[in-house]
DNA sequence: AGACAATAATAAACACTGTATATTTACACC
DNA sequence: GGTGTAAATATACAGTGTTTATTATTGTCT
């Protein structure tokens, strides 16, 4: 048998693929992510996977812009759920949900900020529609409260000259937010990053620093830093 | 010919290994990392490598103990510079300096924080000492401000209970610093390192905020909300 | 309905990878 | 000077991503 008739074959093969290795990376981590053992397990051959990807690459990108759109669902969710109340729950809900996608999907936040596969460096115009957005719901919140003059960055610094048509880009994905509000929204973003990283990562040497407790205290850091 | 004479055999050929790794990993990426091509440039065979690393990943732990002692000297470097200085410029220094190694060797960063090493988990045991002492001569700075009292933290998170033998091992590779230095050196770590690994995995989005003028911003920031 | 072209699979092969095993040789020591 | 050990090679195995050629199924056009 050289091609399945249509009655034994898979359909929608191309989500099945991605479906396998995520149930693969689960499993196993996503550094051994393998062409031909996710084609094992669906009763494929490798090579037919090129029909639906054109490399290994390709279909790491398509997980990776997933799990920005897996990340991207749990703040917005967060963020939803607190909706009517104070604008600095909000960020707080959305602070503590990204930790905790992070920790329900270790494999995922690895697949996106480590370097897990040999190689491979993201396609920053291909990845970026879904990574934008993933932030928008932090930027929406910081940009409610920049706007009810509730933000407090004093020296913050100008963001450099002749980058507007890149952040056109981003407002086109992500919603048109003001430039500030980005700024303050990504420097939230690099101090929640650093402290889950690490801590996913196991890097955080084991003194026994709680990591919750460690989150609450730099997320109400956060709050006193930049809200007032 | 089995076996070289002694004559043309490489002399300390367990360091010419790491040599030979640590160049093409700034080559070609750590990811690329490869026994079979590091034993082709020094022309001697693949199981060699066997002789003086039990496998790979032994061969990855101990370039990420080198990794952690080169960006350990680099802070030590940056903190004598200031010697005699004030405690608050020292602490600057090795700010500066966590960043610049980064810059300086990229692949190395990635190769500890990252994860390029297909099913690679770095042992905490083997790894600790370096890790540890790459992260105490910030420790030692901010031991001399808890001492002068001028250390900031009210309502910093306790320590866990019943992880005083872990800091004892700590204490005997970092030196004898006091616990809450020690907590409060890991919450600066995460803040300079949740920048670093943004900037140098290429995952802050282009809008062109500075690199280093944020950096200074977020350094200063850390100094403004933990010394007083 | 029949011819045809596009499609989606397989089969086989290539160049890699890490690693295990067996073999051979150079060297140091008694 | 023989012997045992250590350090290299040779060979082989199972795995990887990917390319090429082949083949059978499918949908379309006449």
């Amino acid at each position: 048998m050289v091609r399945p008739s249509k009655k034994t074959q898979i359909p929608n093969l191309q989500e099945a693929i991605k479906e396998t290795a995520w149930k693969q990376i689960a499993e196993t981590g996503a550094a051994a992510l393998s062409l031909r053992a996710i084609a094992r397990e669906l009763k494929i051959t490798a090579p037919a996977i090129y029909n639906y990807f054109p490399d290994r690459d390709a279909l790491v990108t398509a997980l990776i812009i997933d799990a920005y759109t897996s990340s991207g669902d749990y703040q917005f969710a967060s963020r939803d759920a607190q909706a009517g109340g104070d604008l600095v729950e909000r960020l707080r809900a959305i602070g503590f949900s990204y930790r905790q996608w992070a920790l329900d999907y270790p494999q995922r936040y690895q697949l996106i900020f480590g370097t897990p596969i040999p190689g491979y460096q993201a396609p920053m115009m291909e990845v970026l529609p879904s990574a934008a957005r993933s932030l928008s719901a932090l930027v929406s919140v910081i940009e409610e409260l920049r706007i009810v003059n509730r933000l407090n960055a004093d020296g913050f610094p100008a963001v450099q000259p002749g980058y507007e048509q890149m952040f056109d880009v981003w407002r086109g994905f992500a919603g048109d937010y003001d430039i500030f509000s980005l700024s303050i929204a990504m420097i939230i973003w690099s101090r929640v990053h650093g402290l889950v990283s690490l801590e996913v990562a196991g890097n955080m040497p084991p003194f026994g620093v709680d990591g919750s407790a460690l989150y609450r205290y730099e997320i109400e850091s956060i709050i006193g830093q930049f809200i007032k």
